[in-house]
DNA sequence: ATTATATAGTTCGATATCGTACTTAATTGA
DNA sequence: TCAATTAAGTACGATATCGAACTATATAAT
């Protein structure tokens, strides 16, 4: 493979990985203490793409192991922020469901990283983030798509 | 501030994050057993921006604690993958040093990614990684700056 | 039906990450 | 000059993340 494409790429996760730990850190410090961007990851994934599922289909959403995902959700059921309920169809599973308590953090978190967009916002003018945006999804909808292939 | 901007930036961090986990753990198994993202990124910043630095440099570098970096980079030396020394301006400093069996582990770790770049270029022919990569890198340029003000 | 295999989740031990407190050295300011 | 403050790195304890082994249930094979 030529010496471009291995460096485009490169440089193109390298400057994703900068700015995905940018913008945690960012939201991380407008987290309550001891909550961490594991914990509203998850409760945020839920309300985007529906409550009710398995902790496997969460930890394969973010792509972490199971064991990782069995103690986020602990930790999240402890704080009332989520219920395990049995899995009917399955009696190995369980199925997860957001709490009002859960919703209730997870918007006010959102709304807590509002002074942190505005100021983005303003110094961010001359991008188009919204398009930026649009390409990366395109992106990240293949390489999710294509995770499991390798060699 | 309208609902616009926020879910604007939001997606787009979102998208960010979901495409570094993923790209993370891509690299992470092609690295050998033991050494995560977290030593290889050190390597990588070592050899791109120069190495001699100290571990503070380093640890702002990467957005993580203080605390955090002097594990990581104990590791390191350990493996002897890199070499601490005292700071001839500061004594209560030290400097970071890449032996050659480090970048041998960062060129041999770039290396393996080979079939994965190979991979996903055919699959991402249709966008124009570059040119994002560059409006990323802008993007990043301008949040690592300002990444020390709030509210 | 019964056995073999695969899957969901947990337990457990190891390492990573992080915040607080500490040590030592540099810098500031009276 | 020397006390007060600031800054670099570390020690330590708490929690997070992860891989390997385990339990319980579901599915497949005969």
């Amino acid at each position: 493979m030529d010496d471009k494409t291995r460096s485009t790429y490169f440089t193109f996760f390298n400057e994703i990985g900068i700015i995905s730990q940018l913008s945690r850190t960012i939201l991380e410090s407008r987290l309550p203490d001891g909550m961490l961007i594991s914990h509203f990851s998850v409760l945020n994934h839920l309300m985007r793409v529906g409550d009710g599922r398995t902790p496997q289909d969460i930890s394969r959403a973010f792509q972490v192991p199971k064991t990782s995902m069995t103690h986020t959700l602990a930790v999240l059921e402890k704080h009332n922020l989520v219920e395990m309920k049995p899995n009917p169809k399955d009696g190995r599973s369980k199925n997860v469901w957001i709490t009002a308590k859960g919703r209730e953090f997870r918007d006010h978190a959102i709304a807590g990283m509002d002074p942190d967009i505005e100021r983005l916002s303003g110094l961010l003018a001359e991008f188009d983030v919204a398009t930026v945006s649009e390409q990366l999804a395109g992106i990240r909808k293949i390489m999710d798509a294509s995770r499991d292939e390798k060699d």
